[in-house]
This record gives C-alpha cells, structure tokens and sequence, in this order.
DNA sequence: TATAAAGTAGAGAATACTTTTTTTCTTGTC
DNA sequence: GACAAGAAAAAAAGTATTCTCTACTTTATA
C-alpha cells in the first residue's frame, strides 16, 4: 500500500492561501471579499482554495484565530510593561502583517464566522487582564482600580485607534497613537513610580 | 402645466426605506446588505428603493450623513461637560436608534462609499476638538494637553467601546463603558478642580 | 379628468459560493 | 528509472443571488 504524506508544495500554497485571503479581507472585510478574489490573488484557483478550507468561513475562521499567536514581545517583561509590550508589538507587527492587519479589519464581521465565545475581543481582554493581575501584585496599580475595566478599555482603544490610523495615515502613525494612549491613561490607573519605570518606543515594539 | 408637490406618502415610504436600510446596514455591515433585503425589510420592492435612491452606495451614505444631527445633548452645556455629554448622549442613542447603529457599524467600510475627507471619525474629531478649544480657554485642562490628540483618543475608544458592546451585551453597557473611559481619562486630561465638577448619568443623556 | 408622482413586477447581466470532474504533480515501490 | 496511486490543483458547471434598469400600474394632485 502505497503511504503519501502530505507535500511541501502543499504547505506552501496552504500558506499563500491565508496570506492572500487575509490581504483580501483586510481590505474589503468578510462580505466584500470574494473567493475568487482570494484565488486570482493568490495566483491560483477555485479549486485549490476549496481544496485546503471547507469555506470562506473556515479560512476566515483561521486567520482570525492565528493572530494571537503572532505578536509576541521582542523582549520579556511582567505586569504593567507586558501590557505596553503586547500593544506596542501589535502596533508596529500590524503595520505590515497581513493577518493582522485582516484580523482588525474583520472585527465586526465575526459573528458570521465565529462561536461567540472565541471573538478577538474577548482573546485580547483575557491577555491583558492577566498582566494587569500580575500588575497589581506588584503594586503598580492605584488602589481601588476596575482592572477588568481597564482591560476592556484599553482593547477597546487599540481597536478604535487602528480603525482611525488605517482611514488617516493608512495606520502609519497607529504606534504613535498608542503610545499617546497609555501616557493619557497611565495616570488614571498606576502608581506614579510604576509609570515612571516604564519604557515605550520601538524598541518595545520590534526589538532593539 | 400641472405641478406637483411631494406626496407625503413619499416622505413616509423614504423613512421607511432609510430605517430599514439603516436595520440592515447595521446587521449586516455594507457588503452584506442585499438592496432585497433591505427592500423586503421595508415591506416595499426594488423598484421603491431606486425610485427613491440613486444606488446602495447613496443610501448607505446619506444614513451615515445623518448621524451627526442625531447626537444632540438634552442639556445645554460647554467645553468639558459637553464633550462628556456628547459622548453619553450618543451611548445612550445608539441603544435604540437604528440609524446610530449603522453609522457605527459601517465605520470600516466607508470607503466603499464615501470620499475621504466625509469620513465619521473626522466628522467627530471635529466635534470634540471644538469642545477642548473652550475647554482650554476655560482652564479645564492641564497644561500642555494635546487636544488633538486626545479628541482622537476619545474617539477611537468610543468607536471600539461600541463594537466591545456590541459583542458581548448587545450594546447594553455601551453608556456604562463610556462613563468609565471618562473617570480613567479624566486625571490625565483635566485640572482636578473641572473634574470634579462634571456631571455623569442617565440624566446627560437622556434627559431628566 | 389629465398629468405627474410613487410603486410594482420582472428581466438582465454579472458575480457569488460551492461542488464535481478532470488534469497535473509528487511520492513510494519494484 | 518506470509505474502506480494518491495528493494537489485546475477547469468547468451548478445554483443562487447580486445590483441595476426598464416597462407597466396604481395613486394622488391640480
């Protein structure tokens, strides 16, 4: 009998396949992106597309699901420097990432491809409230702070801002206004002592 | 000749089609609009739609033109207490109002539709810039703020709080979230003698 | 009653997503 | 190295829906 294992051309179309799909769908969303659009970007065909997913909502479903993944602090850190971390490397990772840039863009669109339960705000809220956990052991915070509430914010900002960024400066400045976030919030929810230990620039964001 | 006025079963059947265009924008975001959809949601045809409207695109742009006019705080008010009031006013609106709704919900995919410079996040930075400006004159913000930058931040969280809402409650406790941003911004922005001063709550609105 | 406004009904051409069929490529075995 | 078998991709077809436009009919006004 003969055994066949999966091919690495395979493998590589499998990849430019959610590359492709998560260009389309960062630039017309879910609706708007056609699988044929996907395809003819992919320099490929119907047929290869419906080969590797079983729809357009499963290859969406996946592009959504592979971000967290992605950004990944270039270099360690804990509690209030994590959070600045995880944004700030998000900001400058969605400048050029495809997948990332669709998983913005697809936002609102989730609930036509994902069980309530795994939407990305959800996912982005329980990252930084563990920091935030972290951070108040370590008394960084101000006592008395909602910590779930400032999560929620904070995703919620990022969110915002990146919309923002993409109409105006096609998100060229989205690190920038991240970084104003934080110095506009610090105050509001950390100890003075915390927030003057902390390092932001592009250094934070995709390593030195 | 024989002159004719607008019927004013005109008037109410282009009602009509704008709330439910504004319903199914809102469920569906642009793309996901079938003009049948929107049509048969109105209880009316095709035919009534493109009487009344030139294409999909105009009617889609016309419910985002409205939005502005629609946000009007029941109390008059200035400077800090009005960009508060605004930001709640529109909370509590978009609770109920269909053409709120879709105005937030098609904040990405405006540029299938609308020419750059019309887009809704400049449409209320300007709103609350405006509202800073006096702020300022009136010694309600810390020195050296930067009003630009924090009408972005106020917007680009409003616009995320709304999707955040969205997702997890149907909206529900999009005034809640709105009145929390404000108590964690406010330290960074405002002397704390105009804080303390502003006035939160159903009451600013929707009125008492 | 005549005229224009407001709506209905339906057609058309394009495109959507998906499935099925056919071809090409890759791998393991002899 | 040739051959067989299955994986991978292309090609094509199917079914449904898309947006828009063009008659045609009803309704309201003057």
């Amino acid at each position: 009998m003969t055994r066949t294992v999966k091919q690495d051309r395979a493998v590589r179309t499998r990849a430019a396949l959610i590359r492709a799909g998560a260009e389309v769908f960062g630039e017309c969303g879910f609706a708007g992106a056609s699988v044929t659009k996907i395809a003819d970007r992919a320099g490929l065909t119907l047929g290869a597309v419906y080969f590797h997913f079983k729809s357009k909502e499963e290859l969406a479903r996946l592009i959504v699901a592979e971000q967290p993944k992605l950004v990944v602090p270039p270099q360690p850190s804990q509690g209030l420097q994590h959070a600045v971390d995880v944004t700030l490397t998000w900001a400058y990772q969605l400048l050029d990432d495809p997948v990332l840039i669709a998983g913005a863009r697809l936002v609102m669109d989730q609930d036509q491809f994902v069980p309530p339960e795994e939407n990305s705000h959800q996912q982005w809220t329980q990252i930084l409230l563990r920091d935030f956990q972290v951070a108040e052991r370590r008394r960084e915070l101000r006592a008395g702070a909602d910590i779930q509430a400032i999560a929620r914010l904070i995703v919620s900002t990022c969110t915002g801002a990146q919309m923002h960024a993409h109409m105006e400066s096609g998100r060229a400045d989205l690190p920038h206004r991240v970084e104003e976030m934080w110095q506009v919030l610090l105050p509001g929810i950390a100890v003075p002592s915390a927030a003057k230990k902390l390092e932001f620039g592009e250094d934070r964001g995709r390593g030195r």
